[in-house]
DNA sequence: CTGAAAGCGCTTACAG
DNA sequence: CTGAAAGCGCTTACAG
């Protein structure tokens, strides 16, 4: 490996010449030229540990995923790792595998590496999370959930599920099954809820029943089947279109239509419910953008601009087949 | 934050003990004790930068992923990383966005970045990236592609290809179109066919036809629905889950009914496959498995044990509804 | 504009 | 078992 010392041999000049290019440029032109030439020769690339045990800072942010193989994360994630690349940062993803325990070491993790930065794509924030938060030193955002002492960037949860409740109520639907996340994921479980019951507040007659499963889908094929059993909507509200995906299967393996005998929605807007049949009506968020919108929020903060606590990242409903109209 | 200085000023001994301590150790009990708990007490941690600077080596893996947003990338980088975190090393994902150009500028980034390894969940394998790749220093492993030169894990794809034929053969199809990948991916568009046309070969009166289409499914549909219109086939073996995805869809959107009128078939096992109505036949790769597996590989290669130039994980084939018998 | 020197936080022979 | 010193590759005041 060729180092600064070498070009500045080769260059017949110090050292501190070299690294003066590298960096702010004060220096004359000929040797700028010199300097130039050799290192394209070489092809000598500095050695990032020891730019940045100097400069005790780096250009990395960290980000930690819950979920590596969740279409909303990875389409999130190739969001903040496209405009970082694009302004000269790097992007390290570190995987808490849905452990809020092993989320919070990755934070310690990403600290000792030195990043500029975290960006948290979070599912729940404890108050240990905020306590560790509060004394890092460095700038932390959350994304998907907001909390009035981090910055953040969510969707916008609320206003996306009352849109969703108005359109299933024009449908006429009148007996409606809501199935979420428990209230600890406040995005989904509280606002996504929240807003829909608003809608509904709104009607006269509406039947509805509130439902909640887990992440995982393991457990929402006997939940399903229990709801159509006993309160027998005519449609189900899911929380997210993998909670949709898993209450499908429930449905058709008892021999259901979608969407003639029963309606269905999701939310996300995940890839695959525009591939599957019949195509699922859902409220879709733009995780990529919001990843372009979270690295640019982040470099703010490390930069000291000021910048709003929340952003709210935008949303579409997508009216496909699995909604009938009454 | 506080250095290995401060520790060693606390405790009254010289860094090279506290170093020894954190290194090798050959520190007396009473040292060794002193030292722990100050360390304890101030929450040192040493630094990675100056560590990997002097160690001139860092325990870092870095990862190559060509699409951050797809199930069988995914699920093996998150094999990768638990195996990894097992053994104290750690992952460095950096992704291609499926550009190739792309991949090798993340070569360079990462050998930059003094990674210990490279661990390329490969498609293709040009010769750029051959001459990289040899001259590089340290390992490097790909995944899911091979190479004579380069160690490589690859998944049974031949094996998996020839043992779905057979099933399907079995089920009395006999005019049958393959819709494959380019043959630039080694894996997916030659190993496939061709052990998919090994079973065949075996079998009498086979009206097979081969299609190619695009990673992306954008094109997928217009090309299914010429397949469906001239060929007019009984199933459709698609080559991978991604593209039976996309099949299915153009099939329905023909009002075609799946499995009585068109069988499919898919490659890979992706979780959505048993989600979806009817659920889809496939060939299921372990990529977690593979993952680990690929860790493990790596860190034999790092030490320099001598380890088999190519690993072939498993597969097992997914009998499902989307097959109908003749 | 340029160079010499100190220092970032660690590790590793080398003495003792 | 332990300490002093040199050095990893860079950057940054400080002189000139």
């Amino acid at each position: 490996m060729t180092t600064i010392s070498d070009i500045a041999k080769l260059a017949g000049v110090a050292k501190s010449t070299v690294s003066r290019y590298l960096n702010e440029g004060s220096v004359s032109e000929a040797t700028k030229r010199k300097i130039q030439h050799i290192i394209k020769e070489t092809g000598y690339t500095p050695n990032a540990f020891a730019q940045s045990l100097k400069a005790k800072k780096t250009n990395i942010i960290g980000t930690i995923v819950p979920q590596l193989d969740s279409y909303a994360f990875s389409r999130t994630l190739i969001g903040i790792d496209e405009e970082l690349k694009a302004r000269n940062y790097q992007m390290l993803i570190s995987h808490s595998n849905l452990d809020l325990e092993r989320e919070i070491e990755n934070i310690h993790s990403l600290v000792r590496q030195k990043v500029a930065g975290i960006i948290l794509l979070a599912t729940e924030i404890t108050n240990r999370h905020l306590m560790i938060i509060k004394q890092l030193g460095i700038p932390v955002l959350i994304v998907g959930q907001q909390h009035e002492e981090i910055p953040s960037l969510i969707h916008n949860d609320y206003d996306a599920a009352y849109e969703l409740g108005k359109y299933i109520l024009s449908q006429g639907h009148q007996r409606i099954a809501f199935l979420g996340l428990h209230e600890k994921n406040v995005a989904i479980g509280i606002d996504r809820k929240e807003g829909f019951k608003k809608s509904i507040e709104e009607t006269a007659n509406i039947d509805v029943q509130f439902f909640e499963v887990k992440m995982d889908q393991a457990q929402t094929f006997s939940i399903v089947s229990e709801i159509i059993d006993r309160f027998h909507p005519s449609i189900i509200v899911c929380a997210t279109d993998n909670i949709a995906m898993g209450t499908m299967k429930a449905i058709y393996s008892k021999g259901i239509s979608i969407p003639c005998d029963l309606s269905i929605t999701g939310f996300g807007g995940y890839e695959m419910t525009e591939m599957i049949h019949p195509g699922l009506t859902t409220a879709k968020f733009f995780y990529k953008d919001a990843g372009n919108l979270a690295a640019r929020k982040m470099l703010s903060l490390i930069k000291g601009d000021d910048t709003p606590m929340k952003t709210v990242s935008g949303y579409e409903i997508i009216y496909r087949e699995s909604v009938r109209k009454m």
